[in-house]
DNA sequence: TGATCTTACGACCGATCGTGCTATTTTGAG
DNA sequence: CTCAAAATAGCACGATCGGTCGTAAGATCA
């Protein structure tokens, strides 16, 4: 048994660095193309070894898509809400602030995921929705609070908010995938401000 | 040798049912997630027989592409120029124009592509990125134009508005079908309407 | 230390993938 | 009708997929 405190048995600790390493490639090729073999190479350890940690590859794949989620709430929402209360709304909402730095931007595999699983039912899916229902329901939020301390306009749909904020993430994420064009960054922060103007008292 | 018109070889009638029959599979499950095996079996011959028509599965994944970019170009693109002049940024660019019936959207292969081939590189790539340059070339012409005509402002960045448009075309498919939300509609119209109200005059 | 439970491995399975090769059927021009 | 060419089917291959099983190595605790 553990000693009650930080101490987590060894398969914990494999459990959790297989969960790291698949969140990083599953940023490289999407949850579906998320692979045991290659996965477990990548890991360092066998096929069947690694299998042992999960029940099935789809509770797998959910486990990472819980994992991606937890890394963005410790990333940019809880970071977001720190921020003095009229400024959330932006911060935690901004392309650039969800996308980040180029390099494993938290969001990414939530986009990508929701590319691959869009129309394949299942334990992911589900989970893919819960969580993004929860991440709208943020945004949405922290624009009703912009707008109670009147820096949004009072009659601003706050669920139509979110909906465009995700909608430019997702663009976002496509853009700089697809085209690699340098100023795929600018043409985001351009249109996210547009948002944040339009949505302004 | 044909009669110099309509008369085609069989060989190019069935190619081009091949075509069809992987356009609309392609929709439902991504030009990835395209199988020569359950293609086949839905266009109704054996997988080699099917194959023989095309020198791999990358050239025919290229060859669905272009049949969508060549449906899209029919459905949405000169239909929207037959418009008045001045309404042609609006309707060739609206994402229900674009997405129109929930079924069968001539936008959608071409957006699932892009979220599947965003990061593999070749072929299929290759020509999804130039045929969207082309398509945001077309987009942003029309804006231009709107602004020549007084319709838009005059110091409107219509590269910006192109690229704004592709994004809300890609968040509503993204979000119909994650969501299956009804008011997704409502949202991306009310989302379009303020993009295209922003860039008024 | 010795006993026991956890963890990891290698071999293997059936299915499916893309892709060639060869035979057979079908088409269409002379 | 004839016959070469085009079109299609049959078959098999190597690879890779998710997944199972028996067993060896390693950790944990009495």
């Amino acid at each position: 048994m553990e000693s009650l405190g930080g101490a987590v048995s060894k398969g914990e600790t494999t459990r959790q660095s297989i969960l790291d390493q698949a969140l990083d490639l599953s940023s490289e090729v999407g949850l579906e193309g998320l692979t045991l073999g290659v996965l477990a190479q990548r890991v360092g350890m066998s096929k069947s070894g690694l299998y042992a940690h999960f029940a099935s590859k789809e509770l797998l794949q959910r486990d990472v898509l819980d994992a991606a989620a937890a890394r963005f709430v410790d990333v940019v929402l809880v970071p977001a809400l720190k921020q003095p209360r009229g400024c959330r709304a932006s911060r935690c909402s901004s392309p650039a602030g969800c996308a980040g730095a180029p390099r494993s931007s938290p969001g990414l595999p939530f986009v990508a995921a929701a590319a691959d699983f869009d129309d394949r039912p299942g334990l992911v899916r589900d989970s893919l929705i819960s969580h993004l229902k929860d991440m709208l329901g943020a945004v949405s939020r922290a624009a009703r609070i912009a707008v109670e301390e009147g820096h949004f306009r009072a009659d601003l749909d706050t669920d139509q908010f979110a909906y465009e904020v995700w909608g430019q993430l997702v663009a976002y994420q496509h853009y700089r995938r697809l085209l690699g064009d340098p100023e795929t960054q600018a043409r985001a922060q351009r249109a996210f401000r547009g948002l944040i103007e339009a949505s302004r008292t």
